[in-house]
DNA sequence: TATGAATGAGCATTCATTCAT
DNA sequence: TATGAATGAATGCTCATTCAT
């Protein structure tokens, strides 16, 4: 392996770093709270290196978005291909969903709990577009609950039914994360519970 | 009335005049968009004269998260006065938070949303107790929920359903204030599904 | 003289060290050398201290022109108030404004040889009124023309002459100023010469 | 023709690229819009490479500024060449003076108009230099003005006289570039009232 | 000859806050 | 009670330049 070879690893190691530094401190102070000069000192390296390997911060920001999605969408990947009967399939995914913002919770906030008041009309358009890796995400969620309707094990409009899936398993997800103080109880069975009892709202009436 | 009396009065009404200005300029901007200088030009008095009414900042943030969330707790109050079926009420109520959320968004960000991990600690106490009017608020849901329960209508863990509950409610409200970007089609729909299937859920099968 | 009459005295002074810290950064370095902080070094305060006193920095160094307007206007005014035969009047008001040039290089070169790249549309507004220190200043050059054209002594369009009078003595003017390495000779001959020779131009030929 | 010949080619043509793409920059944005980031944009190198070529940015600058004045000095001699009434080749000179002033404002004001005091010392002398271009273009001048006065065609101290001409043309030129604002009315006709009342007054009295 | 990586210094401006009065 | 004056720290970003390769 030649110099060539080195140095793209350490330019792409160093973009990593940047991508770690900001998130730690998006996570814990929000998106005004990353500043480049506290991510440069973080990585020990100057502000000005950080604009080598991001057209600004606004750009940064939105990479750590992309990765957390990307992550999640392998997690529902896998899943999917292990095949099942797809009410059950629908259950478990959205409980890994629960289990990964649990597992990855700075990454959660990060990309769904934070509010991104970016103003930059092409920024909010890149967020919108049906190849960001949110929508994509999206899509699994949406996939599965078709398949459950096709077999008619579930009732209602399925884009509708989606959505409210998912405010329910954001909701327990981000409340667990934001406000852990909470007395929660027992809190797998809260998580059930909410799954539960949206599907069983669902089901088709027999 | 004496010069003492009047005086009095005089102060609380420019605190009062303090946390409208404020407030007005949070609701529009956000947290990061409140600062000292803009609400002491709102209401034409220096910056200085601010901290003679608020210790700071984050004194003045939290006074107008109580404001709010007092708000929503009379709303809820009035709700459970007209009284009805248990059931009906609850809903209602459910429907009630989501609305105030959406209707103050801000608010609801600086209270539900935002991570209070990073603040002072005794920040973070204030907010965590049990006197604190988010959890006073808290506590309308679970009285309706143990309502429903008491006739039947419900059930299940009384404090399991009513954080599930939460959850759910909170995720469509969260999402809808922080990702309003994303298809949702009929917001109301939406709202109204997630809603109806927590408590088809929930509801005793006969 | 109470504490108010003190005060007052005490701001002015800072206004003015910054004006004049200003403009002796602006004649060496031009506009773009004019830095907020480096102003605020030589005067010894933070850059914040400045915003007290000037909007902005074009705001600024607006000032710092009209400062220099008002100066050589009540030169000429002092000039035209001791009256006599228009051309001498008008020979001696010219002298009179390559003099005060010359002794005021500083002021000279911020506000007539230093380019103003300002691109704000209102800034450049600014300077075009006819309220401007600078346009009343013209005035008293052409106010001048204007009389020895009534009597004859000098013929062409009063306003091409008056302008083509000002180009005359500011090319001196700025040339001994910027150019002092310059084989000048005898510099005052050097600029009587450039002003008699125009005046002999345009007078009336018998 | 050897590698090392091709190699010297191609080393002058990247000088000439750099000095091109640098003067376009110059000539729209002024001094301070030019920055190596930008030339090296423009050609397409690295921003290091143009180091190769000039040692720093006043390097680069000075050398677009010689080649300039030495396309002004070309129009001279040409102008000169093609012979005529002395005072009508004077003034056909001093009209070209000011026309490549306008056309060149950004030129102009780097070499005439910005006061060089601050530069680094052996950059003002290069700029003093009696073998710069700006030199060797007043000597244009001075020739054309000895030439008239040995027909009798204008009175005065040659020397006096080339420099007051000189101070009339900087002096219309620099104005018209640094206050363009200011309501010249028809700019041509300033010029050449400028030129005439210049040359009428040098005229000899028959 | 050319470059990729990196930096220190600098920019205008705004912030929350303090202090003497 | 209220303020005017002042500040230190911070913001995103761009600059000319260097250095090892």
């Amino acid at each position: 392996m030649g110099v060539a070879e080195r140095k793209a690893r350490g330019k792409k190691a160093l973009r990593r770093e940047i991508l770690d530094a900001a998130r730690q401190i998006f996570v814990t102070e929000g998106y005004e709270g990353v500043s480049m000069r506290r991510v440069a000192e973080k990585i020990e390296y100057s502000p000005t290196t950080i604009y080598l390997h991001f057209k600004d911060k606004s750009d940064l920001m939105f990479e750590i978005c992309e990765e957390t999605f990307a992550k999640l969408r392998r997690v529902l990947e896998a899943m999917q291909k292990e095949g099942g009967d797809p009410l059950t399939m629908l259950r478990r995914g959205l409980r890994a969903y629960v289990d990964f913002g649990l597992k990855h919770p700075q990454h959660y906030i990060a990309t769904f709990i934070m509010p991104h008041q970016s103003s930059a009309p092409d920024e909010i358009a890149r967020h919108k577009s049906p190849d960001s890796e949110g929508m994509k995400t999206f899509g699994f969620l949406r996939a599965a609950v078709q398949s459950a309707a096709d077999r008619n094990h579930i009732r209602g409009d399925v884009d509708t039914v989606s959505r409210g899936l998912w405010a329910a398993i954001h909701g327990i997800t981000s409340l667990l994360i934001v406000q852990p103080e909470f007395p929660w109880g027992d809190r797998n069975k809260v998580i059930d519970q909410t799954i539960d009892s949206m599907l069983a709202g669902l089901a088709t009436r027999k």
